[in-house]
RNA sequence: GCCCGGGUGGCGAAAUCGGCAGACGCAAAGGACUUAAAAUCCUUUUUCCGGCAACGGGAGUGUGGGUUCAAGUCCCACCCCGGGCACCA
């Protein structure tokens, strides 16, 4: 009879048609049972799935469903972050209304990803594009603009002309839009919402060491880098004549007398007084050709406007200065130029001859002529009252007698600005406010809630909202003094959406509350989160917030979303990383086509291990292909077979089985280096079909029954089928995981390497506990020993039990 | 420049606590089956030297030092690759 073929197209449409319409995995609310909340992050459904996004949901699926069949109460919820950038472009590509076309491919990621057989909760579906949830951004702005937290202010902000829209600052990469990434932004000076991040910056900051167990370091690190704090002084310098105050910001106020240059920003409110005629027009080339070249690489110039600052401590006059590198945005936009101890300031002041004069020596050597920036504390000289205390405490007394004189103050500055969150396109959490000529701005009373995007909206795609050009949508009447009054015509960015919808998966269908409370207090925070580093100061930044101001709120009791958080890798092809311009994508469904769900997750999660980068080649797929084929063939003939056996073989299968058993348990429980797991299963197999004839009905039954629990994690559709096959009822992940029995998989002799002189020579094996003195005896009897240490002198045996004997010879 | 990762066969990788380097797989070569191909199965596969052979010996984890009976693993210096930050005062 010839053999049974393993045909993926088969069983996994036969699986997937079976379990269409019911809801395999479901979460249970208010259980006894250990809970376990893992997610992958929410994908935009701009397109196709590639093997990239796989690989991201293979790791989550195969830990959801390791879990599930632990015994937990698992939440593997299935979310859409339809709205944004994408939605729109593509339904102004297609003439399509976003709606209608973000719909379309909601259906088509669904299908595809129940095609790949992820074992998500269904019944938690979220989409943030639909009204049911996006009230609730709403609801929550509401709710902050009451505290304070949301407010409205003109400022400079970023825009990308290819988006038509305003960006945050996290959404600038490298000064170019994080979704266009040749395209330079623009700073405009525009009225704009913003969300009050800074007012938690330091809880966020502090809190990071409490995520360190659980989160990859370098994502901490971008973020303490990104919250940038930094303390110091603002001390007043007087404009000579005026008295006008120029504020610094600095760290070193211990250097002041060292400060031979007050230096302003370009952008300074204080330039426009300070310099006219020609110097105003090289004033706006320079902003000009700052904003035009990439930031980092651009060369020191400045700009000397003729007047003279006066230092609050020492009284001397400082030439004020306008440079290209003082930044606007950061401290006070006014610096005081200590050449002597800080590189930047060296630089600029050699370039344009001002006096360099060190103010600091080391604490063990001479104050030094200086030739070059000395920036480490050390012991103020030179500086009138001040001179002889260290850095240290010349800061604590200078700020002090700045304080009491009122000339400044201590301050800390971040480098993290307040989050705006105004966009000016159409596909987006509309901003519930009201702009009235007569009452100002009114927030839509919470009774209003939702306002709905109108559905039919020309869109184009450039300049303002095209919701400004909506009328039914745009006119309104004030709710406080009921008169003719305007929409804020603003959306909301979808970062927004991104911060909190792993909340409303708990409960998901609430049409009286974001959520209801007492669920979120069992499922959060997350026991694992999954996705790309590419977030780590965008959304893992934006999430991190959001929980705080809820947590304030008193909606939800934990400070931070996610108790873990894994960093997957990239999927590269042909030495790149994926990407339609390279055109080396593979999508899910060319994947699936060719080799089957099972076989993409399984090469997937074989070729490395699942944090580090990895390399997709057909031909490696194709092993994973031939490897399921073996199990497939290989659990088909053997099912119900009822030959004899021999006691040995079954003993050393069973030994394999349960050691199998261990390390993959193992893998799952650490380090989730799934590669090594996939490779234990594959020497399993080795060794079982080499043993196949000699092993008892018993055994084999016990080994096909684990060998297909094993196998389930990671290639659901044939682990079904094969558990079908052994007549058992599925659904598989529903059966417990399979235990290791020590006793079983324990050796019965320790094999112990002999080594002379570090050098391997020798191997005898021995009963598990055997003691030194026997294991050195044995080592020292063993005939080919014997012959190496003839005319040799022992000099030292060192001894590892059921390790290894090293036999130190001269 | 600063801060993280990383460097192991032709390739992806393994070696989890300082104890046999290269598990597992891909590719390649040879063989079996086949009219043939595919599929499948078997064998070889770090490298150099000696040997018809079983086998024996040497070298080997980016480079150079060090600690140790023993180093891919620990320490010091350096080179290269990847990522993050970069005028943040």
């Amino acid at each position: 009879m010839p053999e049974k073929q393993y045909d993926f197209n088969q069983i996994e449409m036969k699986w997937q048609e079976r379990w269409a319409d019911s809801v395999l995995f479901q979460a249970e609310d208010d259980s006894s049972k250990p809970k376990y909340y893992v997610l992958e992050m929410l994908p935009y459904p701009s397109g196709t799935l590639h093997i990239g996004h796989i690989r991201n949901y293979a790791i989550g699926d195969a830990l959801a469903r390791y879990k599930w069949m632990r015994g937990f109460n698992v939440l593997h919820p299935m979310g859409w972050d339809a709205f944004g950038l994408p939605a729109e472009n593509a339904a102004i590509a297609n003439n399509r209304n976003p709606y209608d076309w973000t719909m379309f491919n909601i259906e088509n990621m669904k299908r595809q990803h129940r095609r790949m057989g992820f074992s998500y909760d269904w019944s938690r579906e979220v989409a943030t594009c639909d009204p049911k949830y996006y009230r609730w951004n709403q609801w929550f702005f509401l709710k902050m603009l009451e505290r304070g937290l949301a407010y409205r202010k003109r400022a400079l902000v970023n825009w990308c002309n290819e988006c038509g829209t305003v960006l945050a600052n996290e959404q600038v990469v490298d000064g170019c839009c994080w979704r266009h990434e040749s395209v330079p932004v623009e700073q405009r000076a525009l009225e704009q919402w913003f969300l009050r991040i800074t007012d938690y910056a330091d809880e966020l900051l502090n809190a990071i060491k409490d995520l360190e167990e659980g989160w990859p370091e370098r994502v901490l690190v971008m973020q303490r880098n990104w919250i940038g704090r930094s303390e110091g002084t603002e001390v007043d310098f007087h404009l000579e004549g005026s008295g006008t105050p120029i504020r610094v910001f600095t760290t070193r106020v211990d250097t002041i007398y060292g400060a031979t240059c007050v230096i302003l920003a370009p952008e300074h409110p204080l330039v426009a007084d300070l310099a006219g005629g020609e110097l105003k027009a090289r004033v706006k080339r320079m902003i000009d050709s700052r904003a035009s070249k990439g930031p980092g690489d651009i060369e020191k110039e400045g700009l000397f406007t003729g007047r003279f600052a006066i230092n609050p401590y020492s009284g001397e006059k400082a030439p004020i200065w306008i440079g290209n590198f003082v930044l606007m945005g950061y401290g006070t936009g006014a610096i005081m130029a200590v050449p002597a101890h800080d590189e930047r300031d060296f630089e600029f002041c050699k370039q344009y001859g001002i006096a360099i004069r060190p103010v600091i020596r080391p604490t063990d050597g001479e104050l030094a002529e200086a030739t070059t920036a000395f920036t480490d504390d050390g012991i103020v000289e030179n500086s009138g009252p001040y001179s002889g205390l260290s850095s240290e405490d010349a800061r604590r007394v200078m700020t002090g007698k700045a304080e009491a004189e009122g000339f400044g103050k201590a301050a800390v500055t971040y480098r993290i600005k307040d989050w705006g969150i105004s966009r000016q396109r159409y596909w987006g959490t509309p901003i519930p406010v009201i702009h009235c000529p007569k009452c100002g701005i009114v927030p839509v009373p919470e009774r209003d809630l939702p306002v709905v995007l109108p559905l039919k909206v020309p869109i184009t795609g450039k300049g303002r909202s095209p919701l400004v050009n909506v009328p039914e949508f745009m006119n309104v009447k004030c709710p406080k003094c009921g008169e003719d009054a305007q929409r804020e015509s603003d959306t909301m960015d979808t970062f927004v959406d991104s911060s909190w919808y792993f909340y409303r998966y708990c409960d998901p269908q609430n049409s009286g509350a974001p959520f209801d409370s007492s669920k979120i207090a069992y499922w959060f925070p997350i026991d694992q989160y999954i996705g790309g580093v590419e977030h780590a100061i965008l959304h893992l930044i934006y999430s991190r917030f959001w929980t705080r101001v809820m947590r304030d709120l008193g909606l939800v009791g934990n400070s931070e979303p996610a108790r873990r958080l894994f960093t997957q890798g990239m999927v590269i092809k042909d030495g790149a990383k994926m990407s339609k311009s390279r055109g080396n994508v593979v999508s899910a469904d060319q994947m699936i086509e060719r080799f089957g769900a099972d076989t993409g997750r399984l090469f997937e999660l074989f070729a490395a291990p699942p944090e580090k980068e990895m390399d997709w080649t057909d031909a490696g797929a194709n092993g994973a292909y031939a490897f399921l084929g073996r199990v497939y063939r290989f659990v088909t003939r053997n099912v119900g077979q009822t030959s004899g056996g021999s006691g040995e073989a079954d003993r050393k299968v069973l030994r394999k089985l349960h050691q199998t058993i261990s390390k993959i348990t193992d893998d799952f429980e650490s380090r989730w280096h799934f590669n090594t797991s996939i490779a234990a299963l594959m020497e399993l197999m080795n060794e079982v079909t080499a043993a196949e004839k000699q092993i008892s009905a018993a055994v084999m039954a016990d080994v096909l029954e684990k060998l297909t629990l094993l196998l389930a994690p990671f290639a659901p559709y044939i682990a079904e089928e094969l558990w079908e096959e052994q007549g058992r009822t599925g659904p598989v992940f529903k059966h417990a995981w399979p235990v290791s029995d020590p006793e079983l998989a324990r050796e019965d002799e320790a094999e112990v390497v002999i080594q002379v002189n570090g050098k391997v020579r020798g191997r005898i094996a021995v009963a598990f506990g055997t003691s030194r003195e026997t294991l050195q005896q044995n080592a020292l009897d063993d005939g080919k020993i014997k012959a190496l240490l003839d005319g040799k002198q022992v000099v030292k045996v060192i001894v590892v039990p059921d390790k290894l004997v090293n036999i130190v010879v001269k």
